[in-house]
DNA sequence: TTCTTACATTGACATTTATCAATTTTATTT
DNA sequence: AAATAAAATTGATAAATGTCAATGTAAGAA
């Protein structure tokens, strides 16, 4: 399970980011807390309208992405367990840059913008560790425009399946992945036809194995090598 | 001048991060702050080295990039007049995740980080207007990675050249533009000569016009429809 | 289960983009 | 200005990727 790829370049959230606050802060925070569930497919927020609180993930997956004018999808991020969502355009105050979406069914954690805001004002720790982990998201996509702007589609579809096993391997199986080609298509950034074909090389090369739409990790390292990864 | 596209959301810096600091705040910002020049292909820090300070352009440009493995550099940004770099890698407390070199000829102030972080965990305002910055350059990364992985090289190309254009128009004549075609191409992402070629094509369709190095921008709603941008 | 629908895969082909090797142009040095 | 070096451009071609249409397969509904 172990390999020399860096995950962390591939996360946003290294840390969790309302952890070790004091109590007072914790009941400020939670006090209009909403639990909500959306079922697989379901959309959380939507690019373009105003925001009005953050989330953070209790279980499931939550596809990010954001939307071309000609109807294609790029999707940037999957966030899983104890990750946030939505608190980037709340401190930015502008509208949501992008769109959130069930990948799985999903429990969430709902806290309302002022809640957030509030907090975030008067705790010193909660801004240090914003700004810290804002910051950490910078090299994060810093790495993902190399990938994007410098990388093959072999490249990236090698890059993308080592990011979902990480991320699928928390709570299960080790070595599966679940993904529709449409969405991996989109996370790789290329045509849903040449995912498949590249795909179809990997289980030629032994990398990989598929049963329906789930991609069994056959060979960790040979994914990383044919990531070009050093 | 004006056109309808979405300059907001291909700039870090919309607004000055350190203006409207207290005296004394200011006063021990610039207690130890050094100005340097850099001549035009000086490297200003590298990706991968630990950070020293935070550094603030004066005059001149400054081409922000990271390197692959495989002998290829992308240039994510380039940052003009008032803007700042180097301070995502203070305050993730992580090595610089990018290279910064001067582009042309730079005068910049420094900042030793210790001065830096000292006023940021003091200054209410400071720590805000960074939070607020950093989340914008969020919405900005993901306009950029959604244009690498989905737009053509032709679109992409437009779009860096109406970046470019508002870049250099600041101080200098409104249409043009001086950069290299290894560093356009590595901006747009693709080969130096399939750069050149899509300079050629927009020549014959009078969207711009070169004289050596330096291109012209001739149509900049022309651009705009060839950027695909909506 | 059977039907129905959505999704995955394949094939054929067009288009885009990269690569390598000249050649021409521009900038720099003497 | 002439010589030299660096950069830009072009041509020929290969390789990568996208598109469209068809077919196969799996998952959910009746």
């Amino acid at each position: 399970m172990n390999n020399n790829f860096p995950y962390s370049k591939y996360n946003f959230n290294n840390q969790d980011l309302l952890s070790g606050l004091t109590t007072a802060e914790c009941d400020r925070l939670t006090a209009n807390k909403e639990i909500l569930n959306f079922k697989a497919g379901t959309q959380i927020f939507k690019e373009g309208t105003e925001p009005k609180g953050i989330y953070r993930v209790l279980s499931g997956k939550v596809k990010k992405y954001t939307a071309t004018n000609f109807g294609t999808d790029h999707i940037f991020y999957i966030c899983g367990e104890n990750e946030y969502l939505g608190y980037h355009a709340i401190l930015s105050e502008e509208e949501y840059p992008d769109s959130a979406t069930a990948l799985l069914d999903c429990e969430v954690a709902f806290i309302p913008k002022n809640d957030f805001l509030n907090v975030v004002s008067k705790s010193h720790l909660l801004s240090q560790r914003l700004l810290k982990n804002l910051s950490h998201e910078f090299g994060v996509f810093l790495n993902a425009t190399k990938i994007l702007a410098r990388y093959t589609v072999r490249e990236r579809t090698a890059i993308n399946l080592l990011i979902l096993q990480r991320k699928f391997s928390v709570k299960e199986s080790l070595k599966e992945i679940e993904i529709n080609r449409e969405d991996l298509a989109s996370m790789v950034g290329t045509a849903k036809e040449s995912l498949v074909r590249m795909l179809k090389d990997f289980k030629e090369e032994k990398l990989i194995s598929t049963k329906g739409r789930i991609i069994f990790i056959e060979d960790l390292e040979g994914l990383v090598k044919a990531s070009n990864y050093k």
